[in-house]
DNA sequence: GCCGTTTTCGGCCCGACTGTTTTCAGTCG
């Protein structure tokens, strides 16, 4: 799949354009073209041209070049970028408050080409010789630097909401304010995450500043980056940007539209209002003639007013949830309350922490009816993998503890390890006796795509494997996805009627929003599990139907919905009462 | 470079904050 490679770049081709001063729009065109290709599920290079020309933002010649490049591997015109541009000053353009102007003047002016240049010439203060630039510009790019060798990458959604929700409770607890949401992709429950975007509305005629001020001066703040009145930006000391925006009670509605984004989706919504005659800003939509305000105290009010039903912040990534809304084609998202099990859940006979017992206790608090017990099979020695014997063991117990639940089942099942040459480790006589078989790759991470590619449809093939659990293998920030052939993979699994996991640990989330997406439009069935170690883990099913909602399901794409006795007659050979 | 329910040419989203400026350019989201 060269989605992601030609989005790269795509982006690349725009930043160099930046630098070179092109035409705006034709850059605004490139990085537009890259989001929607890095958003599209099927592999770009199986599209015939007509297919490639429905790309949003893809026309006659971006689509001429994406045949070239996977044709010949060049696209000329990055190269002819690359040999008038040193590839030093993208780096430059990297540090926060440099932009392509300054790169160009640092480059012309000062010969610097790289990062190392910039920060020597900025600490032996020769920058402050270039017009537009003083002691204050030096100090914030040495900062930016700083900032940089830091590393601001994304971060897990897992880590920063529990993160963004403490601050939102303190700005409540000590400030004056009558309203306050989460905005960004935080609101658009994005994977992983770059801010922290709050919004707030203060009681009436209070005073701004001091919000401002009491919000600069919070215990975790690191540095100020920038203080106003109507927007503040500080690092916290985990290292995160965290912006805070105050509107008046009458704006709340399209501020918190316009500061959830994305920022695509609101380009789509403000273009369609110029085709109205109307305007859409932060603060309002307004008329165009006479600047007359018809909406913006509630989110609604833009659609309603575009003539569009609400459409839900997951969605709003401009790819189709616009047109789709139009058309009347929305999903109704599925919910949290939908969930009515965990399928994934480990105990203490292999590397969890809790008795069944403890587990069932969890379970009943989040309302759930079942789950499914899936501890490791015996190839994972480093998390205490069951052995054939063990695991029989093991089903007796579950079969004891059943007889004493009422209204409840714990459905015996495993994570069964997918060895490196494609074998299960446990016997198809083993695993037709449980109630539920997930499999999954825990080594070999770094074998051919091809190699893993067969791995998988082998275990997907296999009559007693229900469910394919985190098939990518990602961890967030730690390691990549590993190479397989998504569609071969995902035939395989229509075919064969086995599923695909949703894994709901937050360093996971895969398959990831893209891949869901991609199965729900193959009628591939779908489950969210967390993979809880300990139960708290439980509690990550949030973060797992986030995806779900970001992949437009809905409830009957999600087979954990389902009542047990629906379930059990949904998994493939399977016994089929409860 | 894309795109069309005003257009196949001439548009293309909108505003805040900073640092440097006397009215604004650059950067960011």
């Amino acid at each position: 799949m060269k989605n992601q490679e030609i989005a790269r770049i795509f982006n690349e081709i725009a930043d160099l354009l930046e630098i070179k001063g092109d035409n705006p729009f034709r850059i605004r065109a490139y990085r537009r073209a890259a989001l929607n290709i890095e958003g599209i599920s099927t592999s770009i290079e199986n599209l015939t041209k007509e297919e490639m020309l429905k790309i949003p933002g893809i026309g006659q010649d971006l689509s001429d070049k994406i045949e070239n490049y996977i044709k010949t591997g060049h696209i000329p015109i990055l190269e002819d970028l690359k040999s008038e541009i040193p590839e030093g000053l993208l780096r430059i353009m990297a540090v926060p408050g440099v932009g392509p102007k300054t790169a160009k003047m640092l480059y012309d002016k000062l010969d610097i080409k790289d990062i190392e240049d910039l920060e020597r010439l900025a600490t032996e203060h020769k920058l402050s010789t270039l017009p537009g630039i003083k002691s204050k510009t030096e100090e914030n790019i040495l900062k930016g630097i700083e900032m940089l060798k830091r590393g601001r990458e994304r971060q897990p959604i897992g880590k920063v909401l529990p993160l963004a929700n403490e601050i939102i409770e303190y700005l409540k607890k000590k400030s004056p304010i009558s309203k306050i949401n989460l905005a960004g992709s935080l609101r658009r429950w994005k994977d992983t995450i770059k801010d922290i975007d709050i919004l707030a509305s203060l009681a009436s005629s209070r005073d701004p500043i001091s919000v401002m001020s009491l919000f600069a001066e919070m215990p975790n703040v690191k540095e100020v980056l920038s203080k106003g009145t109507t927007r503040s930006s500080v690092i916290i000391k985990e290292g995160i940007q965290v912006d805070l925006r105050l509107v008046d009670a009458d704006s709340y509605g399209s501020a918190l539209a316009y500061f959830t984004g994305s920022k695509n989706h609101n380009i789509k919504l403000r273009e369609m209002a110029v085709k109205k005659g109307l305007k859409i800003n932060e603060y309002g939509i307004f008329t165009e003639k006479d600047n007359k305000k018809l909406g913006g105290k509630n989110e609604e009010d833009i659609y309603r007013i575009l003539g569009l039903p609400y459409i839900e912040p997951e969605l709003r990534e401009d790819t189709g949830e616009i047109e789709a809304a139009m058309d009347g084609r929305l999903p109704q998202l599925i919910s949290l309350e939908d969930i009515q099990g965990d399928l994934h859940v480990h105990s203490q006979w292999s590397d969890g922490s809790h008795t069944f017992e403890e587990l069932v206790e969890a379970a009943k608090s989040r309302g759930y009816s079942y789950f499914a017990i899936t501890d490791h099979s015996k190839g994972l020695g480093v998390a205490r993998g069951l052995t054939e014997e063990r695991l029989m063991e093991q089903v007796n117990e579950v079969n004891a503890l059943n007889k004493r639940l009422k209204g409840f089942r714990i459905l015996q099942g495993i994570e069964v390890d997918i060895k490196s040459n494609g074998s299960l480790d446990f016997d198809d006589e083993i695993l037709k006796m449980l109630d539920i078989v997930i499999a999954s790759i825990h080594s070999g991470f770094k074998q051919s795509r091809d190699q893993i590619t067969s791995r998988l449809i082998a275990a997907i093939k296999n009559p007693y494997v229900n469910i394919i659990a985190h098939p990518t293998g990602r961890l967030i920030g730690e390691r990549d996805a590993y190479e397989i052939d998504i569609e071969d993979v995902m035939n395989a699994a229509r075919e064969a009627g086995t599923a695909f996991e949703i894994n709901a640990y937050p360093a996971r989330l895969d398959f990831n929003d893209i891949y869901a997406k991609k199965a729900k439009e193959l009628s591939i069935p779908l489950v969210i599990s967390t993979d809880a170690h300990i139960i708290t883990n439980m509690d990550y099913m949030k973060y797992g139907v986030s995806i779900a909602r970001r992949s437009w399901l809905q409830k009957d794409d999600v087979l954990n919905t389902l009542s047990i006795e629906k379930l059990l007659k949904r998994l493939k050979n399977r016994i089929k009462t409860a």
